[in-house]
Formats: C-alpha cells, sequence, structure tokens
DNA sequence: TTGAAAGCGCTAACAG
DNA sequence: CTGTTAGCGCTTTCAA
C-alpha cells in the first residue's frame, strides 16, 4: 500500500502529540496490530468477540496511534450521527430565553454522558419548518429536542407526521391525540408550593400577578396559585390580575392589587413581574420580605441581584435534560420505545422577599 | 433494481409530506430524471456544468422526490462536515455566561447563513482538551470556535500545535507569538466610551470600580477609563478600587470612594458591580442618574431592570459572530487564508442611570 | 474467534 | 456537457 508510506513518513518527523495530516484509519490500526480491520472494528463495538490477549493489542495499536473512528464512515454505514437537532431561537432579551439557555447547557451535558451532540441550529426568517426538514432529509441528526411547544406551533405534529423522533420539553398543551414523548415541568404545582410557603408564614391574603389569558403556561401557573388558595378555604376574589410580562406592568398591577385588596403578598408568574412588585414596595416605603412578601418565577439572573433577593421558583432543567435524554434513548432504541410524558416538579429558591 | 421496486411501493400509499421510511438517494432522482448520478451531483454542485434543460429536469426530480444530500456520505467523501464545534462551559449563574448565550445565538444564526451548524459540546470533568480531542480526530468537525481566551488556559496552543483550525473570540493575551485567527470587543474602547460619556456630561470625578488585578480583561477595561481621563487631564488619583466581581464588593467599593474621594460617577467593570454601586447610592438615600451616574458593562438582562435602568457598556455580539464566521470561511477555504486579529469596538447603551 | 467481501451514498477524476 | 469508474472509512453479512 504505497498509502500507508506515505502516511508513515508524514507521521515520523512530527511531535507525538500533534495529529498526522490525516488521521489514522481502521486499516492502520490492524496493520499495526497485526490483525484485520473488522477485528479492530470489533474490538471497539463488540469487545466481548475478541479474545483478551487480541484485544490488549489492539487497544494498545489504538492508544499508539490515537485512533478514533471516523464518524462520518461510521455515520454512513450505520444511518445515524448520534447527534440531536436543537433549534434555538433569536437572541431575544428575556427571562424565556435565559432559560432556554440554561436548559441548553443542561442538554449538552447530559447528553454528552449519553454519547450524542447537540447540534444547534436557527430558524429560518421564512418557514418554521424548513431547518427541520433539510435536517431530516439529509440524515444530518438522529432526533430533535423540541422546546416552545404552546403558542400552537406546527412542529410536534409535523415532526409527528413525518415520524421524526423528537422529544419536547414542554406537554402537548393542546393535542390531546400526541402520541410523542415528552418533558415538562409543573407550572402549577410551583405556584401551589411559592403559595403554600407564604401561607406557612401566615399570609393569608396572596395575590396572583400573570399572564394574559391566551398563555397556557400562564394559566397552568395561576390555577397553582388557586389550589393553593382554595385548598386552605381562602378566597382569592379580587386578588388576581392578569397582564403583560413586563416590570412596569407588574408595577402597575401591584399598585392597583394594594390600593384595593390589601394582599400582604404576591406570586407572580415571572421574575420580570415580580420585580415591578419590588418597585412598587419601594415606591411606597415598603420594605419586601418584612412588609409585603414577594415570589417570582424561573429563578433567573436578576432573582439574586435583587434588594431583596427574590424568592424564585425554580425548574429543574438538569433533570429536564436527563429525562429528555432518558427519552431520546429509548426512542433510538431498538426497538423503539416511547413512554408516558414525564412531569417534573419545581422547587422554590428562598431569598430575603419572603 | 429490486430496491427501487420497494421504495416505490413503500413511497406509493404514503402521505406527500410523509418522508419516506428511507430517503431518495442521488440514483433515485437520476432514474427519475433519466441521467447518470454524477449528473445529479453535478446539479447540486455545480450547476453551471450542465445544460439548463437537462438542470431543470433534475432539479424537478429532486424537488418531486424531496431529495435532499445525505450528509454522511458528503462528509466522508468531501472529508469535511459542515459543522463548527464549540465547548460550552457549565451552566453556572452569572453575567459572564450569559454574554456566552448570547454570542451562541449570534454564532448560530451566522453559521446558517455560512451554510455550517453548530455543534455543542460540553468539557469533560477532568481533562480539558479531551472533547476537542476526540472531535478532532474522528473529524466530526471541521473547524472550532473557542471563547475563554485568558484564564491562560490550553485550548489555544493545543489546537494550534494540532494544526486545527480555529478562531477565538478573545485576543490570544498571552502569547504574542500566537498566529491563529481571533475576533475580539476592545473592553478598553468601551469604558473610555463610558467614561467619556460621563465627562461630557460635565463629570470630572469619575471613579473606576474594576476587577482585581490578575484579569487581563479587567486590567484592559480599566485603562480605558485611565486614558480617558488622562485624556482630559483629570486626576485619577485615589479614584479606583479593584474587587471581587460581586453586588457586595461593588457595594462596600463605592462606599468608600465616596466616603474618601467624592466622584460623581462610576465606571464599573461588570454590571453586577454597577448593580452594587446603585445599592449603595439607594442606602444613602442619592439617586442614580441625578444625583451620581452609574455605567456598568455587558448590558445584561439586569440592566434594564434596575431602577432607573442602567446606562451599560454592549460588546457587539452580532457582529464578533460575523467576522468570526469569516474567519472560519477564510480558514476552510482553498487555500486556507488566515487573516489578522479583528478588534470591534463596542457600544454605549445610555439608560436612566446616566 | 478471526478474516474476506460487499456496500452505505456521495463526489473527484477522467473518458466519451 | 454527460456517463463510467473508483473509493472515502466504516460495519455487516457470511465463511473459514
Amino acid at each position: 500500500m504505497s498509502r500507508d508510506v506515505t502516511r508513515a513518513a508524514a507521521r515520523l518527523p512530527s511531535l507525538p502529540a500533534r495529529l498526522p495530516a490525516t488521521p489514522p484509519t481502521l486499516a492502520d490500526v490492524a496493520e499495526r496490530a497485526g490483525v484485520s480491520r473488522q477485528t479492530v472494528s470489533n474490538a471497539i463495538n463488540n469487545p466481548d468477540l475478541l479474545r483478551p490477549d487480541t484485544l490488549a493489542r489492539v487497544q494498545g495499536a489504538i492508544d499508539e496511534l490515537g485512533y478514533s473512528p471516523n464518524r462520518a464512515a461510521r455515520n454512513l454505514r450505520t444511518r445515524s450521527s448520534h447527534l440531536v437537532g436543537m433549534r434555538i431561537g433569536p437572541a431575544q432579551e428575556g427571562t424565556a430565553n435565559a432559560t432556554m439557555d440554561r436548559f441548553v447547557h443542561s442538554l449538552v451535558e447530559t447528553t454528552r454522558e449519553a454519547g450524542y451532540h447537540v447540534l444547534l441550529f436557527a430558524a429560518e426568517p421564512d418557514d418554521p419548518m424548513t431547518g427541520y426538514d433539510d435536517l431530516l432529509r439529509s440524515t444530518a441528526v438522529d432526533a430533535f429536542v423540541i422546546t416552545d411547544t404552546y403558542l400552537g406551533n406546527p412542529q410536534a405534529s409535523w415532526l409527528e407526521q413525518r415520524r421524526a423522533p423528537f422529544v419536547a420539553f414542554g406537554r402537548p398543551w393542546d393535542q390531546p391525540e400526541a402520541r410523542h414523548p415528552w418533558v415538562d415541568v409543573d407550572g402549577a404545582a410551583g405556584t401551589a408550593l411559592a403559595t403554600d410557603h407564604l401561607l406557612d408564614k401566615g399570609h393569608t391574603r396572596v395575590a396572583w400577578i400573570g399572564w394574559r389569558k391566551d398563555s397556557r403556561i400562564g394559566e397552568d401557573r395561576r390555577s397553582g396559585w388557586l389550589r393553593a388558595m382554595h385548598g386552605r378555604g381562602l378566597s382569592t376574589t379580587g386578588l388576581a390580575s392578569r397582564v403583560e410580562d413586563t416590570v412596569a406592568s407588574g408595577r402597575d398591577a401591584s399598585a392597583h392589587l394594594l390600593d384595593e385588596a390589601q394582599p400582604s403578598a404576591f406570586v407572580c408568574a415571572s421574575d420580570t413581574l415580580a420585580v415591578g412588585v419590588l418597585r412598587t414596595l419601594a415606591d411606597r416605603g415598603l420594605v419586601a420580605g418584612r412588609d409585603v412578601a414577594v415570589v417570582g418565577f424561573d429563578d433567573s439572573q436578576v432573582a439574586p441581584l435583587t434588594q431583596p433577593g427574590l424568592t424564585s421558583v425554580r425548574q429543574p432543567l438538569e433533570d429536564v435534560a436527563v429525562e429528555v435524554v432518558k427519552a431520546l434513548e429509548g426512542l433510538l432504541g431498538h426497538p423503539p420505545a416511547v413512554g408516558p410524558g414525564v412531569m417534573l416538579t419545581p422547587t422554590l429558591t428562598v431569598r430575603g422577599s419572603s
């Protein structure tokens, strides 16, 4: 093989740590170990099939050469890439985005442990599905993780129709017929946790500031507050408000509620709204955590920075990632296994505001 | 070809939008269009070589079949994956992380336009280079983008020694001999911009609160403040402080500076420190923006949420991504072209605090 | 247990 | 301008 002459010549003068111009192949390892290529392949993929001494010799050659199987070749052969695609939206400022970023970190970490990598892609400006379509048809990824299952977007049903493997972070709100695996965080449980926390501290008039009614997630979070209040036989009349997710809205809403309903505590659908509440309290010379308690949602970057620190509901995104990867592994297993949806419970990060 | 019989049978009863069990190949398109496989390949990669009518026929077949070249096969053949690897650190809370997340978004967006995808990977807990090594040896990515070029980490020199194509977001602080392409944001220019902004407003005693001396980035940012002050012949004696990057440190440092040196404005190395300054002002009944001006750095999520809004230096991460991708394209071009480092200038987002 | 042969789907080189 | 041939590096039959 003249190729090997070239390769040997190319490798000789180089530093041990430097990668040769063209990486070693299965054949190189085989020659070095004095076995056939398939034996090397088996050493990697089915070590049990080899005699221990053969395995050791092959392993030695692999280490010496710094061999790692060529992905493209392996992908072509096995029809799988060990890549998981995930679309990320534009870098809009805001809490929702930050939550997704936190999730991406967890996902990358978890997929690594499962032998997968995460391929990020951006939405095409025009068609929301083109990115998925291309990756799917070119068999560039084995599966997708989708995240925004609300706002009635077409991803889930589109992928399902295509029989593309995917796991959703977010329950299929509007699709009871959906059969795909999903993982979600129980927002209602989170706000119930927050509300109970306040009730345990002796508050009886706990107000809610949430999002507009068309937000499924917002209504879900609101229901947890309602449930906790009613669970103790407390009235919620006049204690709720539905507004835009901005600081100004939270500020206005809390001012209004304080005037009209005299709550001693607020549970909010987001940290943004909670910051608005803190501002109202400051406006009025009230001390958060002493005079009025406040709890936010998402435990965002701002929560520890407010004065006092903002108590906030925290989504267990690390656990979400773990469950997503589990579902992914089931989906890509032989035979494919799709379990039921997984619902996780958030925790409460208690700080000075409550 | 018995395979085609199977395929046709499989495709017939399916919905047009549903992906056939096994995606169409070049051969399928070729047969459909009545040309050879090579012609289809040319239609995709070198359309100029085809006669217009042939091209149209092939294109038609491609569209009808929903054909997209198999990535693995193409990667194997061309020895390139059109994937760019980027390592992300653990999801620690904090501004630095948020900046990186913003950058990732921009990078994904920009690479998409260049026909690349971003492959994210996590650091192995033990060895910082294993992730790079594996991806490199398995030829899973064409190049890397590295981000933390400070803290004397080994990535840059390691990759350079391996002759692995990579672009750094961050100048090679400690390696004047480095020859790799890099893109960075001129922190000194940012703080100079901030300082000049304050000086233009009539301030003469502008204080600096920055990081400890071992931070290259911190010292760079500090130098911009120094330069701007000295540029107007103003003294900086007693006006600077170097502390940890925490709210508490910013609060303490600003309190101390106010007592000792009576500054009327603060420029900070981070938004975190600036939040600390705001807290001191609130403690003392001073109004930020009216009594004392404050400017932060990074224009993080908290900046618009503080009361009043925090003026902050903003890194042009979108532009960084564009330059990084440009450098990447040069690096991966034929022949590879490596240009000089690119230094970008930040902007100032002015809010109520100044 | 190990080895030989075949082929995944594509593109580069050349021949027509 | 189009078609033929070869082979990228790997894994999966099937034999030995």
